[in-house]
DNA sequence: CCCTAATTTTGATTTACTCAAAACACGTGT
DNA sequence: ACACGTGTTTTGAGTAAATCAAAATTAGGG
């Protein structure tokens, strides 16, 4: 019996969720899968590795079809590009590193996930809380002259 | 005894950040101050109107400026424009209406500064924590079909 | 009141992304 | 196995938000 239940391919990720299977679908899937917290330009590069007719715009309307079918997470961190991962389904949060933009994963603070109910909420309906932590990362600490691309607001 | 401690002026707050006292600073900080949570386009249009002289580039850089003094803070939720505010100094979090993208401050959840520590932080120096509510504003529950500009992702 | 550095204006440019029409291909039905 | 329809991708253009740079202007110390 070989079980199919086993962590699904990605064939069955895009089939279940009622897309069609397409090249530039499975390799921006992989792209991803690899480079977690990438941005579409860098998307896009990689999956010209392995396709090379691929255009941009066909990243941007996977990405998007992938992220409405919840089989891929979209961030923002302020200033920079909008940045997609593969883990999802849990309620994980992020640093981002004032200096040079790496970003990294980080546990839900209280465990799953209404990790945050706010105080009072203005009357609005809380549907979901994100959580942004920024600081300086191991290499920036180490050389701190290289800032790659400063200007992050460290929200203060 | 009239007492100067009072809340500075605008002239003083500028004065005492090592700023030059101009007109179109000053107008931006009253406009910052009259509507929380404004992006530039629209403090553009509110400094115009008591100030027809003046550039979006000059909006543009007087933010910049009073956001590095720490006069004003900006916020970047994702999908919406950098909106900036003049409540600085207390740690507090935002709610933002995914269908109207309206927001409103959240006092910080767990009473001052270091309102959340990262679980395991990859070894960054985390300087500061952001947190970002989701979620549908009391107007937009009211009326649902009159979604402004959708797309706003709620986390998931 | 003058002078200099900071600020603002004017104008161009970049980045990240969206829109639309035409070509193409996945996969259902036969 | 094959055609057909709709969803996808390509091609090409366009937009919003913000940044960059040089020239003109102005705040405010001396």
């Amino acid at each position: 019996m070989t079980s199919t239940r086993i962590s699904p391919t990605p064939r069955e990720l895009l089939r279940d969720a009622g897309l069609k299977v397409t090249a530039p679908r499975l390799a921006v899937l992989l792209a991803v899968e690899r480079a977690p917290h990438s941005h579409a330009d860098s998307l896009f590069a990689a999956v010209r590795g392995e396709l090379p007719g691929t255009s941009l715009q066909a990243v941007y309307g996977v990405l998007g079809a992938l992220t409405t079918a919840g089989l891929v997470r979209r961030i923002e961190p302020a200033t920079s590009p909008a940045l997609y991962e593969r883990r999802i389904g849990d309620n994980h949060h992020h640093v981002v590193c004032t200096s040079c933009k790496a970003v990294e994963d980080i546990d839900c603070v209280h465990g799953a996930a209404p990790c945050l109910t706010p105080s009072s909420s203005h009357g609005f309906v809380v549907e979901a809380a994100e959580v942004t932590f920024w600081g300086l990362c191991p290499r920036c600490q180490a050389n701190p002259g290289a800032a790659r691309a400063a200007s992050a607001p460290p929200v203060r």
